[in-house]
DNA sequence: TTCGTTTTTTGCCAAATGACAAATGAAATA
DNA sequence: TATTTCATTTGTCATTTGGCAAAAAACGAA
């Protein structure tokens, strides 16, 4: 849980005694690929730092299709951050791309962290601005780039992503056909 | 400043008295088209709530091109969020579309009001939270359509917002060129 | 291994979009 | 009004991408 810790405390002081009840919070899930840690219809009750494995935010649009909004890897947090911070059911799904081994808080663990250390909101909120700005960064110039582009940007920041991720669900990161990313990902 | 009183309540409770302070920090700011709220290179120092107007967040890509990230109107709070709560340089400009009204919150003034009003950086917290996501949600679905589809969307979104934005920067919003969205529009 | 299933690649063609340039229109100013 | 400037539309053509279907490759289970 190192890794864990030594993320948080990018945001922010945590005494050891604080770090153990941190850690003791913790519980450590498994997941088998294409399982589901939250689901669209459901209120989202839970928290992941992602120990090992990959999971994507997905959602079905409104022609049916399903489309992949993010990934997020090892080393970060996945949270159904709309559902769990108005706890209201969810419209997305959170599944495991690859198998993976996650540090899960509740939301009451969390509730409780925030009650007892001073500064874990601080530290909470921190991590979830930062993280939101960051999808803005990421999805927001796809937009202006052609498919090639698309996928060059994203082989360029998650070059060890990209082989770790089945093609039709790239594809549909990237915004594009799976045959135009095969394609692409042919001519280099 | 009605309209921003009534925003902040959505997400908690203020007093009279808080109300009151919070009105006295408010600056009333005019900005003429084309004039700029906030620039990249420097750091953001101010919050604005829109009372009248149009701003939008750009900047340019590797290609030099100016790409619009999106757009913020009226009883909306804009930001250069990421430079704002880093206070590092910004990378982004946040620019008026239109002649705008805008009451603004230094940092200091901000600071000061988290620290003497209970529950104050909670709703700065709740606001924030929820602009994000909803900037990604607006632009994450948009990777998925075609160019005639996004303008739809956006259309349908914004239906009073598009026609007080000029087709170019609408264009850059949307990742097409000028002409693709001057025959979208011609063809309804 | 072999069979069955899923994923990825490929071919073909039509449609969408971009690039570039020119024409038109609209707004601002003298 | 005439002039200038900027925004929008339109034309032409090349390129990209999607849709569809079939082939090939990769993967898993018996």
């Amino acid at each position: 849980m190192e890794n864990l810790i030594n993320y948080l405390l990018q945001f922010g002081q945590l005494n050891e005694q604080q770090i153990e009840l941190v850690k003791s919070k913790a519980i450590i899930v498994e997941l088998k690929k294409d399982d589901y840690f939250s689901e669209a219809g459901k209120i989202a009750k839970r928290v992941a730092f992602i120990a090992d494995g990959i999971l994507r935010v997905c959602y079905y649009n409104n022609k049916g299709e399903e489309i992949t909004r993010y990934f997020i890897d090892e080393s970060n947090f996945a949270v159904d951050i709309s559902s769990f911070s108005t706890q209201i059911p969810s419209s997305e799904y959170i599944q495991a791309v690859t198998n993976c081994t996650l540090f899960v808080f509740s939301k009451e663990a969390l509730d409780e962290l925030s009650l007892t250390i001073i500064g874990f909101d601080s530290i909470i909120n921190q991590i979830t601005t930062k993280s939101l700005i960051e999808k803005v960064r990421r999805i927001s110039p796809m937009l202006a780039e052609d498919a090639k582009s698309r996928y060059l940007s994203f082989f360029d920041n998650f070059p060890k992503l990209a082989n770790r991720i089945p093609l039709s669900l790239l594809a549909s990161y990237l915004g594009i056909t799976q045959s135009s990313l095969s394609r692409i990902r042919k001519n280099i």
